[in-house]
DNA sequence: TTCCGGTCAT
DNA sequence: ATGACCGGAA
């Protein structure tokens, strides 16, 4: 029976199979990265706050406006709409204003509409499931995960433009990073420490941003140096 | 002037 | 798979 023998759950038209992550690589990563964060992390606003609501609010600003530009409306927003309760008695037409001017301005209605479902359907309390969190208009996998693991202290992996810049260089280093959502979810989902989902992404993030920038990272002064299946870095031959 | 980016819709 | 959304940055 040999013709019929299959290789062992792969998909059929792909050929390359998964980045083969030794738990010493894991390991590595791991602990490169932690120390790294515990010695060089940001100091965020919604780093100081347990709350859900808070915490949904820097993420839905987050999702196409950097950092810098958010950490003011982050408080004007809050202080203005202190709970889900009160942002979502206020008028839509208000919380559009008072997003002014961070843009995509489909994201302060869906906010808002969030705000009115988690008071009419979950008793003002933002649910922890993955499933729920993503029926929700202007939830996707991204903001899920950051809820699940920034919120509620879960496990759960994130994927942005950051985390995947970072997880290809490292781990894979050939072919359209953007073409490998599927294999870099499985990557953020096996690297988490357990126990440790939120210090991991928001460490992961900081590191994308801070050091594994688009152009020009900061490679000299990487701790991942000796891991990373893009060092060193090739700035010319990746700009056009 | 072009590129970029989470989510949603096509 | 691809484009709209909207504004910033290269």
């Amino acid at each position: 029976m040999p013709s019929s023998s299959k290789s062992p759950r792969r998909k059929t038209r792909s050929k390359a199979q998964s980045p083969a992550l030794t738990p010493s690589q894991k390991r590595r990563f791991q602990q490169r990265l932690l120390k790294w964060y515990g010695e060089h992390g940001r100091d965020l606003p919604w780093r100081k706050t347990s709350d859900p609501y808070h915490i949904l609010v820097s993420e839905v600003m987050l999702q196409q406006t950097q950092v810098d530009r958010v950490i003011p409306k982050y408080h004007e927003f809050l202080d203005r709409y202190p709970s889900f309760e009160h942002l979502a008695e206020a008028p839509v037409a208000d919380v559009k204003k008072t997003w002014y001017p961070l843009g995509y301005n489909i994201r302060p209605e869906r906010l808002h509409s969030i705000a009115c479902e988690t008071v009419e359907r979950y008793g003002g309390q933002l649910p922890n499931d993955a499933e729920e969190l993503l029926s929700f208009k202007g939830i996707g996998r991204y903001t899920a995960g950051a809820i699940r693991s920034f919120a509620f202290n879960e496990d759960a992996p994130i994927l942005d433009t950051n985390v995947i810049r970072v997880l290809h260089r490292v781990f894979i280093a050939e072919g359209d990073p953007k073409a490998q959502k599927a294999q870099l979810w499985e990557l953020s989902e096996a690297l988490i420490p357990r126990g440790k989902g939120y210090d991991f992404n928001q460490a992961i993030m900081d590191f994308g941003a801070m050091v594994c920038t688009a152009r020009d990272p900061y490679c000299l002064l990487c701790p991942m140096k000796s891991i990373c299946k893009t060092y060193p870095f090739d700035a010319a031959s990746n700009r056009k």
